[in-house]
RNA sequence: GCCGGAGUGGCGAAAUGGCAGACGCGGCCGGCUUAAACCCGGCGGCUCCGCGAGGAGCGUGGGGGUUCGAAUCCCUCCUCCGGCACCA
């Protein structure tokens, strides 16, 4: 129309999103738009997105990842909220050493540079990061408050230095946290090499102490997969410890570890992990050779090879016996490597019977199978193991106990066991202590010294930071590049004075971002890790938004801390975040995982000089549910410019010239737009001969168009659900362009309707509302203004078409007003050609009603 | 193997017991233009019948079930993605 000739010719202002993004963006940077106040009356809403780390160019996954809650950051604050939505960098950790290593730059300069790099990128985006509260935790300031926590720990008993089997990449020639290790081939987190076994002096965080509390997520609103994966992962194993005593003078029992001490009875042999304790006490001398090759072949062993559940069973008989507690029965010990030394007491009780690695074990070397729990028709299976699955299992074959239903005769068997001082119940996790030690340089220096006199002493509070000497060699060698400097490795004994080594291994990055979220509260706070009173005023985080990929890492770990924090009367809450979101991965256009290395990282740049931010923000969320993600393609992202171009045009278009209220509009053979079709009582369909439509009815369709999409945007927002909720304001852009070419533009129902457009639109493209708002001469800004609120008077259309099923198949349609009643409704249906058509004459069995939504007629089938 | 999540037009998707395919991309037709791009309007699951208006049947990974009615709930199988994996 002629308003579409006007603005390409210019005369109207074009859509170009370069002439104004920048601007705003200074503007409420200058202004301190994003900055959240201590003390704000407002009710605090504390949003939080897992901070990056600082790998070199922000990618299209970090933009996908900040939008969101960026978004919802953004309708809170119109809400009335005050919120704080804070950024910084998890700066310390591998690549960084890495550059050094490969590139001979270090890494506080490596890191340094790409957090400038990465901060500017994130200011493109237009997101409210209130950038004064800004943390890094490879700066001193900070990471002297992670060393205060190691201390805090320490003292309480929470860490602790011990010998350990540890996995160790020896790629990156650093030890791993069983979290870092993934795979069925056990392999390093970050490079993929397979991890090996070593044996180091290694410090720990209690995590297991916090095991049960864990598993515990009441009160928080926590996506199931999350929980379940946490759940899993610290693995809550129900059942007994028993003790079994051994044919060997002076020799304590061995205890085992069973989830069915019912099945005691068929207990016909016992295995030992190979690095058992008691082996080299038990084996007997004609055994010894054997014995020696499999525990020494089982060291050698990679995790790959003993974790292969493929493979078939290995072990040794070590020549010595237990005797089975309950039957008195003399059984043979053996060594295996499927038993494995960090689980329960590293031996078991072999019950083949009911056990199918077991069953697995006893046939390959023959040894005996007894079945003492079966099922109720006392049908004994053949050829596998029998593993209970229901309660209604019989013990037989179990002295006193048989007879009793299995489900029972775990708490009786355990009972006696207990009276008879040979056991116990008792409950076994999977989960491990944190392995916190890293023998690498870029990270939190441990602050503990070791005195020849008085062993491994903390540092004092008043010394830290332990700070990171600039001058280390960086080789990796398998110890901390920190050893290297004789300067910091020298120190004097806290308590007596005397020379010392200083700890040269560092922490796991995962100790820094364990706290991050405490330290936004009060970041610049020299005098302590963060003031208890800003902790009070934002803690608990209300809703965390980040990878699901930390599910067992990050997530788990912070929610430790915060418990231990509580239990040292530090902060007053168990819980560090209240909500958590997930987004789904953005992978590459090969479906794979971006990465540098696949050289299939996409790079935002390109796409925010070509099409504004705006538009990349849109885009980015309309491709899809936020939390399922997916392959990068940007097909389609045209499709987004131009729909800010039509909210550019619907926003211009009453603007100079206010018509008048426009006069009923009759436009005989033109079809209504599909925003207004239905719309019109009488229509009863698209038949474009009958379209007369009032002036004041159109502003009511279009009215009603503005306050459905209301209702409908906050909650679509709310849900995390971008993707529809741009759809409705797709919707209503389309419903004003309608009205616009049937002459709506200039009446009150038109400027309403932008208005309300560029309102609910303006946390998904903050830029092009903030120019429109200032353009249509409202008062700057547009992310200060009140959410709209809808009338639900104008939301209910006082027509309904509803639709007419026969026998679940849609036949026909009806228009009636609201206010019909269910018999005319009825009536009008069954008086239908096509109802009638199909009900052959006769009358239907059946009609259901569903009030406003359909009517479904029955026939005599 | 175990535990999650998913499978819908040419494509991204919507609909979580009530009109399948909203919204967008691509495509086709038309308008604007000397022309093209931009922009605007229209069409749009498949098959069949009809010149047409229209009508009939089929259709949400496969098969079965519950229901007046199923993409949605139940059973079963297949495929893909994620997590765990000899945890006694």
């Amino acid at each position: 129309m002629s308003t579409d000739t006007e603005a390409r010719t210019g005369r109207a202002a074009r859509f170009d999103p370069a002439s104004y993004e920048q601007r705003w963006r200074e503007r409420w940077e200058a202004d301190e738009l994003y900055r959240a106040h201590d003390g704000d009356p407002r009710e605090k809403h504390y949003l939080l997105t897992m901070y990056p780390y600082p790998s070199g160019d922000l990618h299209i996954g970090h933009w996908y990842a900040a939008t969101g809650p960026d978004i919802v950051a953004r309708m809170r604050r119109m809400q009335g909220l005050n919120v704080m939505f804070p950024m910084g960098f998890d700066s310390f950790g591998l690549p960084a050493e890495n550059a050094a290593i490969d590139r001979g730059i270090h890494p506080a300069r490596w890191t340094s540079a790409n957090i400038d790099r990465m901060r500017q990128q994130f200011r493109t985006m237009g997101c409210m990061f209130d950038w004064s509260r800004e943390v890094v935790t490879s700066d001193p300031a900070y990471y002297r408050w992670t060393q205060w926590l190691f201390l805090q720990l320490y003292g309480a008993g929470l860490a602790y230095r011990a010998m350990a089997p540890v996995d160790w990449c020896p790629k990156d020639q650093v030890v791993l946290a069983r979290e870092q290790v993934e795979g069925a081939d056990r392999h390093c987190w970050r490079c993929g090499t397979p991890v090996v076994k070593r044996d180091l002096e290694q410090w720990f965080f209690r995590i297991t102490s916090y095991a049960d509390e864990l598993l515990d997520f009441s009160g928080l609103d926590w996506p199931e997969p999350i929980r379940l994966m946490q759940t899993n992962w610290i693995g809550r194993s129900e059942g007994a410890e028993i003790d079994f005593p051994v044919e060997a003078d002076g020799v304590a029992p061995i205890r085992v570890f069973t989830t069915r001490p019912d099945t005691i009875f068929g207990a016909t042999f016992m295995v030992l992990a190979p690095e058992h304790p008691a082996v080299a006490v038990l084996t007997t001398p004609d055994r010894r050779a054997d014995v020696e090759a499999y525990v020494a072949a089982a060291r050698r062993e990679t995790e790959i090879e003993r974790m292969n559940t493929e493979r078939d069973k290995t072990g040794v008989f070590i020549g010595a016996h237990a005797v089975n507690p309950m039957t008195q029965e003399r059984i043979p010990i053996w060594i295996a490597d499927y038993v494995l030394p960090g689980y329960g007491t590293g031996a078991i009780m072999a019950v083949p019977a009911h056990d199918e690695r077991d069953y697995a074990f006893a046939t390959r070397f023959d040894l005996p199978i007894r079945y003492v729990v079966l099922p109720p028709d006392g049908a004994a299976p053949e050829g596998e193991a029998f593993v209970a699955h229901t309660a209604d299992e019989v013990l037989v074959e179990s002295g006193e106990f048989s007879g009793m239903q299995a489900a029972d005769a775990i708490g009786a068997i355990t009972r006696q066991l207990t009276d008879l001082g040979l056991g116990s119940g008792a409950v076994t996790y999977k989960i491990r202590d944190w392995l916190v030690s890293r023998q690498r340089y870029w990270g939190a220096p441990i602050p503990i010294v070791y005195c020849p006199e008085h062993g491994a002493q903390p540092v004092p509070e008043s010394e830290l930071p332990v700070l990171l000497p600039p001058d280390v060699d960086f080789a990796p060698t398998g110890v901390s590049p920190l050893q290297s400097n004789a300067e910091f490795l020298s120190a004097s004994c806290p308590v007596c004075g005397a020379a010392a080594r200083r700890e040269t291994d560092t922490m796991d990055t995962f100790v820094d971002s364990a706290w991050y979220f405490l330290r936004y509260c009060s970041p610049h706070d020299d005098d302590r890790a963060w003031d208890p009173a800003a902790v009070r005023e934002w803690m608990p985080v209300d809703l965390y938004t980040g990878g699901a990929e930390h599910a067992v890492l990050h997530l788990m770990y912070a929610r430790f801390m915060t418990k231990a924090l509580r239990d040292l009367g530090h902060v007053a809450f168990g819980e560090p975040f209240v909500a958590l979101r997930n987004q789904g991965q953005i992978l590459g256009a090969d479906h794979q995982r971006m990465s540098k290395s696949r050289g299939n990282v996409v790079n935002p740049d390109d796409l925010t000089s070509r099409y504004g931010s705006d538009t990349v923000r849109l885009f980015l969320m309309f491709i899809g549910p936020w939390d399922q993600g997916g392959p990068w393609n940007p097909t389609g992202i045209e499709g987004l410019h131009r729909f800010l171009g039509r909210v550019w045009h619907a926003a211009e278009a009453d603007l100079g010239d206010r018509a008048p209220w426009i006069q009923p509009i009759v436009v005989p053979g033109m079809p209504p737009p599909q925003s207004l079709a239905g719309e019109v009582p009488g229509s009863g369909g698209p038949s474009a001969e009958e379209v007369v439509a009032t002036g004041e009815e159109m502003s009511r369709a279009l009215r009603r168009a503005t306050h459905t999409t209301i209702a409908a945007v906050a909650e679509e927002y709310s849900a995390f659900r971008f993707n529809t909720a741009i759809a409705r304001l797709m919707e209503l852009t389309n419903a004003i362009s309608g009205a616009r070419e049937l002459g709506l533009a200039g009446t009150d129902a038109y400027a309403e309707a932008v208005d309300t457009l560029l309102l609910l639109l303006a946390p998904a493209a903050p830029h092009i509302t903030e120019e429109l708002w200032a353009r249509r001469g409202h008062p700057y800004s547009i992310h200060r203004q009140p959410w709209p609120s809808a009338d639900p008077a104008l939301v209910e259309a006082d027509t309904l078409e509803l639709p007419v099923q026969v026998d679940g198949k849609l036949r026909d349609r009806l228009v009636v007003t609201r206010d019909t009643p269910a018999a005319e409704i009825e009536r009008l249906a069954l008086a239908s050609e096509h109802v009638r058509r199909y009900l052959g004459g006769k009358p239907p069995r059946r009609v259901i009603q569903v009030p406003g939504k359909l009517i479904n007629v029955v026939t005599q089938r």
